[in-house]
DNA sequence: GTCGTCATGTAAGTTGTTACATGATTTG
DNA sequence: CAAATCATGTAACAACTTACATGACGAC
């Protein structure tokens, strides 16, 4: 379960929440570690029964109280212990490999339909590198020498930056492939 | 589920037994898809009750029998549907992102354990690239106009040898980043 | 005679998703 | 006064993983 260790960063880097993490992970954590706030509940209950973490209520006016939770030091140790360990590869899921094979068993008319899809998850990837660059410069955009934990949150960006430029790189690919083999009658290609 | 999708896509570049399905998802398929074996029997059992893919027993000398799946024309009907629906976005799980973030709060002892780590990981990914640049060689070598289901699988390996190039350039950029933070004591860098 | 391959599965457990529920408060 | 947000959950289900099981064959 590496949810857990995921909430453990978050909790390190600032302690919160079991509403507020699940924000996070719908923002920063959420570029590399997905959640919905019914798992984050579950997980923080085994957590805390497990002492990794401990949470202290917080009383807030006009609002439901809420109750913080910070890392033990015995959360510390089982995610320093965690890092340490191989790293298992990832069980790829790309469903939009999965139908551009399946496009060779559809026909022209299906396959325009697909194209045009491609074009939606393509603008998709636009906005979100848009999003990761934004992010990019209101965060690290200063040119003083960052601290260790700025230094590798700006990495991790770097990274999910790269994706998506390498993402919409493809799709090109991807579009051009698909077009070729249906070229337009109205405006023949050549 | 998209397994029976991933699967209705195989049998139909090719019929095949549950087992030799599964060996297509340790390589080909299992690029952008993966899966086990129990999965696999599992999905295929409810595809044929399902009507989507119909089996034929085939004895074999010395060998255990086995059932050749295809699939029949509802299967390849519920294939083009799920072609036009959306691409849902990709649910983003990735381990050594979140490693790399944990390291703000290890030593830079800890640290040294997952710069070693992060190069075994970089050698795996290498050697990906270097098998899929192989099959490339292999498959789509040839300069001759390729027909629709070759040029869709080409360009879908195109995309998994961008990813690969795109996470060797990051991982470096990783090293250099994991690096810096601790300097070598032995050989200071400038 | 042990190991690997062919071939197919069951069972138990973990993880992840979807839908539903509650109740107060702020915003338009 | 309807909708969105804050805040926390339960329940049911779907999907995936890990371990175990069977039995024949061929290679070393």
């Amino acid at each position: 379960m590496s949810l857990e260790h995921a909430i453990l960063v978050s909790l390190l880097e600032q302690p919160a929440s079991g509403y507020e993490l699940a924000r996070r992970f719908d923002r920063s954590i959420g570029r590399f570690w997905t959640a919905t706030h019914q798992q984050i509940y579950r997980v923080l209950r085994q957590m805390a029964e497990d002492d990794r973490i401990t949470g202290v209520e917080v009383g807030q006016e006009n609002l439901p109280d809420k109750k913080i939770w910070s890392v033990t030091p015995a959360g510390r140790a089982a995610l320093v212990d965690w890092l340490h360990a191989p790293v298992r590869p990832e069980a790829v899921r790309h469903e939009l490999a999965v139908k551009i094979r399946g496009a060779a068993f559809d026909d022209a008319a299906g396959r325009a339909t697909l194209v045009a899809e491609v074009e939606r998850y393509r603008a998709d990837h636009q906005s979100v590198l848009a999003g990761y660059l934004a992010g990019e410069r209101r965060d690290f955009g200063d040119p003083a020498a960052p601290d260790a934990r700025a230094a590798l949150q700006h990495v991790v960006l770097r990274g999910g930056i790269a994706y998506e430029r390498m993402v919409l790189a493809w799709l090109d690919d991807v579009l051009t492939t698909l077009r070729h083999l249906d070229p337009d009658p109205e405006r023949p290609s050549a």
